[in-house]
DNA sequence: CGCTTGACGTTATCATCGATAAATCGCCGA
DNA sequence: TCGGCGATTTATCGATGATAACGTCAAGCG
C-alpha cells in the first residue's frame, strides 16, 4: 500500500514481491521444478537476478513464499466452513481442503514433502504449520466430543498420513485412469479407526454414540474402574475421587 | 567373475559399478541428496567423473541403480515370507516391507517419490514397478479368497497410499518423539476398509470384541482436561498422566 | 610383427545455476 | 543545489552437470 500516487516505474516493493511469487508459481506449476531458476523467474518478472536475493533471501526464501501464497490462495477461495457444526464435519472439511490443496498444486506439494524441511521435521512454510495447528485443533475438538477412541496425536498423525499417501499416489497416477474417490475411501477407513460409532464419518444426522461431555467420561471411566488393572488400590482410589469431582462439578 | 587373477588395475567394470553406487548411497544416506554430486561420488569412489556418464548414462542413472540397490538389498534382508500362507498375512508381510524400507531409507524414500518419476505417473526405478506389481499381485490373492470388498485397484491404490503416507508421516518426525506404531494403527485402518469379516487382519484375541469404552471416556476427558478447573496444577498434570495409562492399556 | 579397433582413463572445458560484490543510478530531504 | 542512501544494474565467483578431445592399452587379425 505504499506509493501507488507515483505515475513511473516504481512498483512499490510489494507488487514486485507478488509478481515474483506468481510468476515462480506459475513456472512452478507449468514446467515443473527445475525450470524455476532465479535467472528464469527474474527474467519473465522483469527484474534482475539480485532482486530475488533482496527481496527473499535466496531461492528458498521464494519458494517458501510461493508456498505460502499458493496455500493461503487456495484456503481463501474455499468457503470458511462455521465451526460451530458437528466436529466431525470440521475434521472433514479439514481433510477435504488437504487433498483438494495437493491435487490443484502437486509440483508444489512434492516440493513441501521433501526439499522444504527444517532437520527436526517442522515444516519450513509457515502456513503449513499453521495448517496442522489447525488439524490438531479440529482433532481436538472431535475428542472433547467424545468421539475419539485413540489418543489425540495418534489421530492426528493417522488422519495427516493418509491425506499425504492419497495425494502422492492420486498425483503420481496420470489424471486420466485417475479415481479421485480414494479420497473417500481413505476417510471413511480413517473415521472407522479413530471415531466411535459405526457409521462414522457421514452425514448420519444423529448418531447413537452420545455426545459425551466430560462428566459422561467420568461416569463410564468411573464404572470401568474395577477393570482398570493397571493401577494400584490406592491409586485407584484417589483416581475414583477425582472422577468423582469431575461427575459433581461438570454434570 | 571378470579378471581377477589379474594383479594390476582392471577393477572389472562391474566392481566399479558397484562401489559407486555404494558411495552414492552412502553419501545420500549420510549427508542428503545435495552432498550426491558427481565430482563427490567420483573423488569418493576413486575414479573420474565422466566414469560416471559411461556407466550410468547420467546422474540419474547413478541415483536410479543406487534406489534399485537399496530396494533389492532390503529385500533380500528378509525373510521370503512363504506364500502359501493366509493371503492376508502376505499381504501385510508386504505392507511390513514397504513401511520398513521407506524408515530404513528415508532420503531414498524422499527421491523417489519425488525426482525419479516418469511424467506417465509409473516410476522410473524398475524395483519399484516391480514392487507394485507384488502388490497387485498379493491383493489378487486375497481377492480370490473372498476376503475383498472393494475393487482389486482401489485396494491397491488404498494400501499405497496409507503406507506412503504413513512413511513419509514417520520421516518428517524427529526420531526421538516418533511412534513407529502409527504403521500398525494404519494397517488396521486399511484392513478394516478394504476387507470383508470384522475381526480383519490382526490376531485380535482381546481388543476387538468391545469398543474399548474406557479408552474412548479417557480420551475425551484428557482433551477437557484445561477446562476442568476443579483441579490443582498438580492434580491435573497426575490426573492426565494416568488417563494416559488407561489409553495406552485399554486402547 | 605391425596395424587397426575399440574401450577406458585423463584432462580440459562448456553452459548453467545460485549467490554476491562492486559500480551506477535516482530520488528525497536538508 | 547537493549530499546521502537505497535500489538497480553490471560483472563475476564457485560449484555443478555434462561432454569433447586426447592418450593409453589390450585384444583381434593379416
Amino acid at each position: 500500500m505504499g506509493n501507488m500516487s507515483d505515475p513511473g516505474v516504481p512498483p512499490s516493493r510489494d507488487a514486485v514481491r507478488a509478481r515474483l511469487v506468481d510468476v515462480a508459481a506459475g513456472l512452478l506449476a507449468a514446467q515443473g521444478p527445475e525450470a524455476v531458476t532465479t535467472r528464469s523467474v527474474a527474467l519473465a518478472a522483469g527484474v534482475q537476478a539480485p532482486t530475488i536475493y533482496r527481496l527473499f533471501g535466496d531461492k528458498n526464501g521464494l519458494l517458501e513464499a510461493v508456498a505460502e501464497n499458493g496455500f493461503a490462495n487456495y484456503v481463501a477461495q474455499k468457503h470458511p466452513v462455521d465451526a460451530d457444526d458437528d466436529p466431525v464435519e470440521g475434521l472433514h472439511a479439514g481433510w477435504n481442503l488437504h487433498i483438494g490443496f495437493g491435487l490443484a498444486n502437486p509440483a508444489l506439494f512434492r516440493l513441501i514433502h521433501t526439499a522444504m524441511r527444517t532437520p527436526d521435521g517442522r515444516s519450513a512454510v509457515e502456513a503449513i504449520e499453521a495448517g496442522a495447528n489447525v488439524l490438531r485443533q479440529r482433532v481436538t475438538r472431535v475428542a472433547r466430543a467424545g468421539r475419539l477412541r485413540v489418543p489425540e496425536q495418534r489421530a492426528v498423525d493417522l488422519i495427516h498420513a493418509a491425506g499425504t499417501g492419497v495425494v502422492f499416489t492420486l498425483i503420481d497416477q496420470p489424471a486420466e485412469t485417475r479415481d479421485e474417490s480414494l479420497a473417500d475411501l481413505a476417510w471413511e477407513g480413517v473415521c472407522a479407526t479413530i471415531l466411535t460409532g459405526e457409521h462414522t464419518g457421514e452425514r448420519t444426522g444423529e448418531h447413537a454414540a452420545a455426545p459425551a461431555a466430560p462428566a459422561t467420561a467420568a461416569v463410564t471411566l468411573r464404572a470401568a474402574l474395577p477393570d482398570l488393572v493397571m493401577f494400584t488400590p490406592h491409586e485407584r482410589a484417589l483416581f475414583g475421587d477425582w472422577l468423582g469431582r469431575v461427575v459433581d462439578a461438570e454434570g
